[in-house]
DNA sequence: AGGAACGTTGACAGCGCTACCAGCAACGAC
DNA sequence: GTCGTTGCTGGTAGCGCTGTCAACGTTCCT
């Protein structure tokens, strides 16, 4: 059984150097580059890995070369579903690549992330991806003298530090606006939660198009830090509806809070949209499944994730993309919950997931 | 500003000594096990490092030790809610400590988790947090011979390899069933998705309570292998109806199907709970703000991932728990979507469940 | 033929840290 | 007073790998 554990399982270079006949140092290149080798050494040496099991030691290799194969990621929550499906992209384009990631959680809360930063800095990774514009000055700093790839991911703004991927998340929240004027809707609310920076500007947007309209009124804007929930959609909307009864749309900063809206005016016997109008923001799966289907603002969370993990490697090996700012955009997903404004109450029927008509725009940023 | 970036930022351990008039080794000592050093030369130390702003190099360390400070962490999925509250509880209880978490994906392959495995092992990991009891023969091997504490989580069963931290799945699921026989349903249907080990667990506890109450029919049982999502909860139960339209439950193996069996019911105008009841698991949070709130079987996983990080860490530095497996269990919640049958098909007014607002049930549209 | 250019290989010297063991002072037991 | 014991400190010798540079053989040019 312990056939292989002789001494502490440890199998070097040197050893599969000596089985192959070539140097060690000849077998470190075949694993960082083979084709500088003859074709008849890399087989010998590749042969001799293979039988002997070699694993190179990260920590040697590391220390050797001063530098690591880490991709440090920083993002700000683990609960929140936007995440996971960014990650996941990040965790699907570094499979297969020689990196590893490194993830670390900010807490939406921008000291932290520079406390993170200087740890990661200090460990040489071999590239960075950080959530979102709003670092500190200090964080910026470190980041501009960092010596290795980043990208900016989940919107994109002015003067990247390095590479950026993400959309406009004012450019969206105005084009979901839009869409409720469009069907007719005039006093429309705004749901939002945690307010980031990135909820933040969806609000932005929302308040300056509803400013275009003549139509703001800051009684219509119903916010809170507390992280976001389906229950906090629903309290939220409590608070709205006892300052303006007469709303007859909600804009909601996410889609959980969408949720916890329809689900309210369901207790409350509100048609929806006959009564009032929801629209919600990151398309997350249920949306197209709830009762009445609900609209919202599609964003590319898997892509966003996966393109800057790509990009990233490609930086990290010297192919830098000839766009360092990639706009993701968005599309507003109209669904039944935000129906051309009817005058009888009962909820529009039609099949679950009946065809999306859907908005698309790059998120145009001036 | 620029100031300590003389070369290339890098201030070294011997630095450090030589500010604080020591030697390396007790420099050293210092970071490791301050203990042992005189108060003197501590603070010497101290002060030069914060002085210098030191940063370990870890990757000198690691070699010079033989043993990194990583968790390996193999979980089989990223988009799963259910596991990002474990990573969450797993992150926090790694945060403030030396040790940083390395998170890999096994997608549910138990041959990719193999692959990973053997990978992990390699680079000597502090310790290792793996999900569930099915690893492959070789898997098993390896973790049984790997030479640091490992914690199996979501589930226990018989033969740990070395820690565990979970619950009974088959019971949780025979729970929910007992729950919904007391209610008076009788005619319970099942719906499961990606059919993993635990799901197929609680399958199992669903059947076996079935057949003990000699209510079984393998007609009620509608499974796919397809990922979970709300959509699905929706299709599945539109073929579990198809076959069996006379069910008065349904017990579906997670809350998103759950939810899309809801909102299926409300396409359909059938009455929850009057016509069918409904039940999910995990007891995810927008369960208890669902109309009608949604009864659920209450998963400890937060507290699951952090206890399993704690406990592992624990051993790490030698604590062994007296405990090595820890059944965390699970609690039915109990909320309006499975409220006792009735002969009318208007549902319950009940001010169970959370969000306890006395709230008229919606009836269906008429 | 001579030499430059290229492709391939190897020797050497660390990377920054820690394991191991030796040394030294202070103290108490006999 | 001698010896062991304890507590603290330092020297030495690597951990396993790669950067650098030199050396070699081959090809291609003039």
């Amino acid at each position: 059984m312990g056939r292989k554990r002789t001494k502490s399982g440890k199998i070097r270079l040197a050893e599969v150097a000596e089985l192959a006949g070539v140097s060690p140092i000849t077998a470190s290149r075949f694993f960082r580059n083979p084709e500088a080798l003859s074709v008849a050494k890399r087989t010998r040496v590749e042969s001799a890995a293979k039988e002997l099991g070699y694993v190179p030691n990260l920590a040697a290799r590391a220390l050797a070369s001063q530098r690591t194969e880490v991709i440090g990621v920083l993002i700000p929550s683990l609960t929140n579903n936007v995440f996971s499906d960014v990650l996941r992209g990040i965790y699907d384009a570094s499979e297969g690549s020689r990196y590893s990631i490194q993830l670390s959680n900010t807490r939406y809360s921008i000291l932290q992330e520079e406390k993170l930063l200087r740890l990661f800095l200090a460990q040489k990774p071999a590239g960075l991806i950080v959530t979102g514009i709003d670092q500190t000055a200090e964080s910026r700093a470190m980041l501009q003298a960092a010596d290795c790839p980043i990208v900016q991911i989940m919107e994109i703004g002015p003067d990247p530090v390095d590479m950026m991927i993400g959309f406009s998340h004012y450019d969206a929240a105005r084009a979901a606006v839009a869409h409720l004027f469009e069907q007719g809707h005039r006093k429309i609310g705004f749901v939002g939660a945690r307010m980031d920076p990135r909820v933040q500007r969806r609000m932005d947007g929302y308040v300056s198009s509803m400013k275009d309209a003549a139509l703001f009124d800051q009684r219509l804007v119903v916010t809170t830090a507390t992280p976001t929930s389906v229950t906090l959609g629903g309290a939220l909307f409590t608070d709205l509806l006892a300052r303006e009864p007469d709303i007859d749309a909600v804009f909601c900063a996410n889609d959980d809070l969408a949720l916890g809206v329809l689900f309210e005016c369901r207790r409350r016997e509100i048609a929806v949209p006959g009564q009032i109008a929801i629209v919600g923001f990151n398309d997350l799966e249920f949306m197209a499944s709830a009762v009445p289907t609900l609209t919202s603002v599609r964003t590319n969370r898997y892509e966003m994730g996966k393109t800057a993990a790509t990009m990233l490697i490609e930086a990290i090996e010297g192919r830098r993309p000839e766009q360092p700012v990639l706009d993701l955009g968005f599309k507003v997903i109209e669904r039944q919950s935000s129906s051309a404004r009817r005058s009888d109450s009962r909820p529009a029927v039609s099949g679950a997931g009946a065809a999306n008509k859907m908005i698309a725009l790059p998120s145009s940023h001036d």
